[in-house]
DNA sequence: GTCATGATACAG
DNA sequence: TGTATCATGACC
């Protein structure tokens, strides 16, 4: 099955509705001669200056956010909790440090791959709670996907690491929620920027 | 449901 | 140099 990035226009827009539009696409990863799919199912959307969420928010450029502050379509990845990676895609016209937090995938290609990733080992066959627990979280899918700080800045319209459109697209109902683990961010903690695919059993927590 | 884990970014 | 963190898995 061919799949194709999308174009760095469908980046370049609202951050809210870039995180609704890429539910129900494809992330894809290319790597070691193998091709990685999941679906979107889950997304939080970070908007920069007036989101107190946002990593971007003091509107300082860090070593860290220096990628938000760029050009949209590009991977924004970062280390969470001294253990696991996070996720996001840059979002919104150069200068406005905008991204969607990519928190839940549903596998799609590469199952078996993604479960050696995730537990170490070849299962051969997978049980029903191994195969939701590939990656159902930000840092999950992170692991199932190889997706490591060396794909910090990488060009999502690119052929390594991209989002594309499905051959078919299957309708969805989008649940609006508030987001997750962002206690500290007073006003921005009622924002309903978390967006998923209703009753989809990829869904990081309900 | 609670809690330890863990490395880095960032502020002070 | 101290502190908080866009999470997870292992435990109760």
């Amino acid at each position: 099955v061919d799949l194709k990035p999308l174009d760095r226009s469908f980046y370049n827009r609202d951050t809210v509705q870039v995180s609704r539009d890429l539910l129900g696409m494809y992330l894809v990863h290319n790597i070691h001669n193998q091709r990685l799919v999941g679906r979107i199912v889950e997304t939080e959307a970070y908007k920069g200056l007036e989101d107190k969420a946002a990593h971007s928010y003091s509107g300082k450029i860090t070593e860290r956010n220096k990628v938000m502050f760029g050009p949209p379509g590009y991977a924004y990845v970062y280390l969470i909790y001294g253990m696991y990676m996070c996720m996001n895609i840059v979002t919104e016209p150069e200068g406005n440090p905008c991204a969607v937090l990519i928190r839940a995938l549903e596998p799609v290609e590469g199952l078996n791959q993604m479960s050696v990733n995730r537990y170490a080992r070849d299962y051969g066959e997978l049980n029903q709670q191994q195969i939701k627990n590939i990656s159902n979280g930000p840092g999950k899918l992170c692991i199932a996907m190889s997706i490591t700080k060396q794909c910090y800045g990488e060009d999502l319209c690119g052929n390594v690491l991209f989002v594309a459109e499905p051959m078919k697209k299957k309708k969805i109902n989008i649940v609006a929620a508030k987001r997750i683990n962002i206690e500290y961010a007073e006003e921005a903690i009622h924002y309903p920027w978390r967006f998923y695919i209703k009753g989809n059993p990829f869904v990081s927590k309900i």
